[in-house]
RNA sequence: GGCCCCGUCGUCUAGCGGCCUAGGACGCCGCCCUCUCAAGGCGGUAGCGCGGGUUCGAAUCCCGUCGGGGCUACCA
C-alpha cells in the first residue's frame, strides 16, 4: 500500500527545519489552483499575504494547489505568471530557489503519504470502501430524517470494519480513500481566534472527512484539508491568509493539526470580493463576472499600481484615504480589515486610474500605452513608434506645465480614442461642410467653407494661447458668427451661429470630435502644416 | 434543513457608551470657470435593516427578528 522505502516523519521534519526568522516574522503563502482563471480576489488576498510577510521580516510564497487534477487546465501556470507579473507579486521562494519546496502539491505526494501512513498507524485514519452510490444513499436518508448529512457515527459504515473486511476490499482490487477518523472525545465545540475577526465559535467537527483521494495510479493526491495540514507545517507557515467561505472547516483542520501532532497555526480569513446585482450583491463569480478575472484589468489596461491601491483601500478602509504612494507603503494591518465581503466598483477603480495616470510625465504615459499596446493593440505600436515625438507633445497636451492636468485616460485601452486624432495615420480627414462630423453643429455649409478658407489663408501659428485663439474669434466674428452663445440664443436667425460654434468647427476640423482638450494645445502639438492641411479639409478644398 | 460569517449614505468606509445635529471619499445633482470635453472650485442629495431590552445616555453592549453571504464534495 505504501512504497517500502517511504520516509517517517522525523525524515521530513529535518529535511524542513524551522525557520530561522525574527520575532514575530510571518510566513504566508498563496495558494492558486491552475484552472486557467486568475480571479482579482486572488490578487487581493497574495497582495495581503505579501505585504505582511514583508513587513513582519517574514517569507511569503506561491504554493499550487493542484490535487484536482480533472480541474487543470493547459496553460494556467502561464496566465498565472502574466497576471502576478503584472502586479509585481513575486514570491521569496520558488521551486527554482526554495528550501522548502517543491512548491507543487502534486509533487509532494511522498509527503503526504508518510503523514497519512502515520495517520493509520495510529488509528486516527482508515480506509473506506463506500462506493459513490453509498454515499448518496446515506446522506438521502439523513436528509430524509433531517438529520446532518456527512459520514459519521453510524453511517461511517467503514470506521469500525474489521481487518478482515478491509483485506478482502483490498484484495479485491476495490478503489478506496483514507478517511480521518474523527476523536470520539473531543468537545462539542470549539473556539478559535482569527486574525481579523477575533474569537469565533462553532460545533465541532463531526465527519470523518477524506483525507487522501482515491486512484489507483500515482500520485495519490490529498484533500485541500490534509494538503493543507502538510504543507503549511512542513513549510513553516505561520499565518494563513484565505477566503471567508474556509471558516467552516477550521474546526475539521484543528483536529488534523492536533492529530498531526503540530502546532497549531493562525488564520485570517478574508471577506470575500462581492458584485452589485439587482435583488442585492454576491460573490464575485468567475462565471458570471468578467471583471473577477484579472485579464479584464489587464486587457483594458489599467495600471497595476491604481489597481493594487484600489484593493489596499478595501482591505484596510483608512488607505483609501491617503494618496498612493503612501498608501502602497503602508503596511496593510490583519485587524484593520474589514469582515463584509466589499462590492468592487469600477467606477471607483476609474478615478483612482485617472487620478494616478494624471500623476504620470508623457514619458510615463507613452511607455505604458506601448507596453500595454503590445499585446492589445499592436497597430498602436507602429502608430506610436513612427511618430514618438508627436505622441509626447499629444500627451503632453494639458498634462505637463499645468496646475491640474487632464484626466481623460482612465486605462490604456482609452488611448486611442481620446489621443488617436493626433496622429495623421489614424485620423481620418473631413471631407467637407458636409462631413458626418460637421453638419450636427448646425452651421450652413457655404458659412462653413467661407469661414475655415478665411481661416486657413491667414492662419497664424502663434504659440500665445490668446493671440491665437482671437483669430478664430475675429474670424467668426468677420463671418457673423454672435459673440456670445447668449446672444445667438436671443436671436437665432440673425446668426449662423456663436463663438462656441465657430470654435467647434475649428474643433471638429482638427480633432474630428467635438469633444477634444484645448485647441492651441492642440494646434501646438499638431504644427502649423497640419493644421492647415486639416482646415483645408474642412474648407472642402 | 443544520452550522458558520456578515449588516452605517447608491458604493467604500470613520465610528469601539456621551466628542454624532453620524465624519470622509467615489458617484449623483446644482452653481462657478469656459471655445467643447476632461478636470478644478463651491454647494447639495443621501445612511446606522427592524423590534425589544441594558443604561442618565446606544450606531456603539445584549436578545430576538429580517436580509445577504458561505459551508454542508474523493473542488479548492
Amino acid at each position: 500500500m505504501f512504497p517500502a522505502d517511504l520516509p517517517e516523519p522525523e525524515h521530513w521534519e529535518r529535511r524542513y527545519p524551522a525557520r530561522q526568522l525574527p520575532e514575530g516574522a510571518r510566513v504566508t503563502r498563496f495558494g492558486p489552483s491552475p484552472t486557467g482563471f486568475v480571479h482579482i480576489g486572488g490578487v487581493y488576498v497574495s497582495t495581503i499575504d505579501k505585504d505582511v510577510s514583508t513587513h513582519s521580516g517574514g517569507v511569503y510564497f506561491v504554493r499550487v494547489e493542484d490535487t484536482d487534477q480533472s480541474r487543470e487546465v493547459e496553460g494556467a501556470l502561464d496566465q498565472f505568471t502574466r497576471a502576478f507579473d503584472y502586479f509585481d507579486l513575486h514570491p521569496d521562494e520558488s521551486d527554482a530557489d526554495g528550501a522548502y519546496g517543491p512548491y507543487h502539491q502534486s509533487q509532494r505526494e511522498q509527503v503526504y503519504l508518510t503523514y497519512v501512513r502515520e495517520l493509520l498507524r495510529a488509528g486516527k485514519a482508515y480506509l473506506c470502501f463506500a462506493t459513490k452510490d453509498e454515499l448518496a444513499d446515506i446522506s438521502a436518508k439523513q436528509q430524509a430524517t433531517k438529520l446532518p448529512t456527512g459520514y459519521y457515527g453510524k453511517w461511517a459504515i467503514w470506521r469500525d470494519a474489521t481487518p478482515e473486511a478491509v483485506a478482502a476490499k483490498l484484495a479485491e482490487g476495490v478503489p478506496y480513500v483514507v478517511r480521518f477518523r474523527v476523536p470520539d472525545d473531543g468537545a462539542p465545540r470549539v473556539r478559535f481566534t482569527d486574525a481579523i475577526r477575533g474569537d469565533l465559535e462553532a460545533e465541532a467537527n463531526r465527519n470523518d472527512a477524506v483525507i487522501l483521494k482515491s486512484s489507483d495510479t500515482s500520485p495519490r493526491l490529498p484533500t485541500y484539508h490534509f494538503a493543507h495540514a502538510v504543507d503549511d507545517h512542513l513549510m513553516r507557515v505561520n499565518l494563513v491568509v484565505r477566503g471567508e467561505e474556509w471558516i467552516s472547516s477550521v474546526p475539521l483542520h484543528q483536529q488534523l493539526f492536533a492529530a498531526l501532532d503540530f502546532e497549531p497555526i493562525t488564520y485570517a480569513h478574508i471577506a470575500p470580493l462581492m458584485k452589485q446585482i439587482p435583488g442585492g450583491k454576491r460573490k464575485l463569480s468567475k462565471r458570471k463576472d468578467p471583471e473577477a478575472g484579472v485579464d479584464f484589468y489587464i486587457e483594458a489596461g489599467y495600471p497595476a499600481r491604481a489597481i493594487l491601491y484600489y484593493l489596499r483601500g478595501l482591505a484596510n478602509g483608512r488607505l483609501a484615504e491617503v494618496p498612493l504612494e503612501e498608501a502602497l507603503a503602508t503596511p496593510i494591518s490583519l485587524d484593520q480589515c474589514g469582515v463584509a465581503g466589499p462590492l468592487v466598483d469600477l467606477v471607483k477603480l476609474e478615478d483612482i486610474s485617472a487620478d494616478h495616470i494624471a500623476t504620470l510625465t508623457s514619458e510615463q504615459v507613452l511607455d505604458a500605452v506601448r507596453t500595454w499596446a503590445q499585446q492589445y493593440d499592436k497597430d498602436l505600436v507602429t502608430v506610436l513608434d513612427d511618430a514618438r515625438e508627436l505622441a509626447l507633445r499629444a500627451i503632453a497636451v494639458e498634462r505637463e506645465g499645468v496646475d491640474n492636468p487632464r484626466k481623460d485616460l482612465r486605462k490604456w485601452s482609452d488611448f486611442r480614442a481620446a489621443y488617436g486624432f493626433f496622429f495623421p495615420t489614424v485620423f481620418t480627414p473631413l471631407t467637407g461642410p458636409t462631413d458626418d462630423r460637421v453638419t450636427p453643429l448646425g452651421v450652413a455649409p457655404d458659412v462653413v467653407r467661407a469661414f475655415a478658407t478665411d481661416l486657413a489663408d491667414g492662419y497664424h501659428h502663434a504659440d500665445d494661447q490668446p493671440e491665437w485663439f482671437n483669430q478664430v474669434r475675429d474670424l467668426a466674428t468677420k463671418h457673423g458668427f454672435a459673440p456670445s452663445p447668449k446672444d445667438f440664443k436671443k436671436n437665432p436667425d440673425a446668426y449662423p451661429g456663436s463663438i462656441r460654434e465657430a470654435s467647434q468647427l475649428v474643433r471638429v476640423a482638427l480633432t474630428g470630435s467635438t469633444r477634444s482638450p484645448d485647441l492651441h494645445a492642440i494646434s501646438q502639438a499638431l504644427g502649423a502644416d497640419e493644421v492647415l492641411r486639416r482646415l483645408r479639409a474642412l474648407a472642402g478644398a
